[in-house]
DNA sequence: TTGACAAATCGACAATCATCTATATAATAT
DNA sequence: ATATTATATAGATGATTGTCGATTTGTCAA
């Protein structure tokens, strides 16, 4: 089972925003619609949206609809790997691993 | 030895940038001078000084004065901790460690 | 089909940021 | 002291990005 490589730069980019890392907060053990992730937060709907496209792209999260919403996942495997992988490139003499 | 924590957020954002990306892959191994840096990678010297410092404000890199030069070395156990702390908060059913 | 709700897209605006040139500071050698 | 080399800082500029209100698109129920 091999995770594909990713974009170190843009993997962190996706990463690189307060709000990003909050929405990732709440949707990380959680399935959550767009709009529970604005009444958790004090932006606009759109900004959400926008947010939640960046994470997207960079896989970090998975969506579905579900009738009129669209429920989002964090994809915390995605992360993890994309942890070990920055740890790879930048930092060999420390290698990390998912733990058991 | 525990790791002192970091802000996720610092963290990520300052690997978020191409260039200073390049600057800890070169970093990475080798202690290397301002100077080093600059005619390694193609951009002005005040361009490599401010990446360098947005660098070691988030403690990714450590500096030295040696005569005229300032060294620079990537440190490499802070960004393995880091990337093993976003792990932790963001994907806590992938939990990471160091591969001892 | 019409209305209501959910989410995405558009366009504008302000803030942040990467980059540069010019200049200042620091260290050494003559 | 002065010149030279190395790095940092200052200030300007253009590009990117986060945010919002307004609108569009999508889905379902009446």
């Amino acid at each position: 089972m091999m995770a594909e490589d990713i974009n170190t730069v843009d993997f962190a980019k996706a990463l690189a925003d307060g709000t990003r890392q909050k929405i990732m907060a709440i949707c990380c053990c959680q399935q959550l619609s767009v709009n529970d992730i604005v009444d958790a937060l004090d932006v606009a709907q759109p900004t959400v949206s926008h947010h939640l496209k960046i994470l997207k792209s960079a896989g970090l999260v998975t969506s579905e609809r579900r009738g009129k919403q669209v429920i989002y996942s964090l994809n915390q495997a995605r992360l993890a790997s994309s942890c070990c992988q920055v740890a790879e490139v930048f930092a060999p003499e420390y290698p990390l691993e998912i733990q058991e």
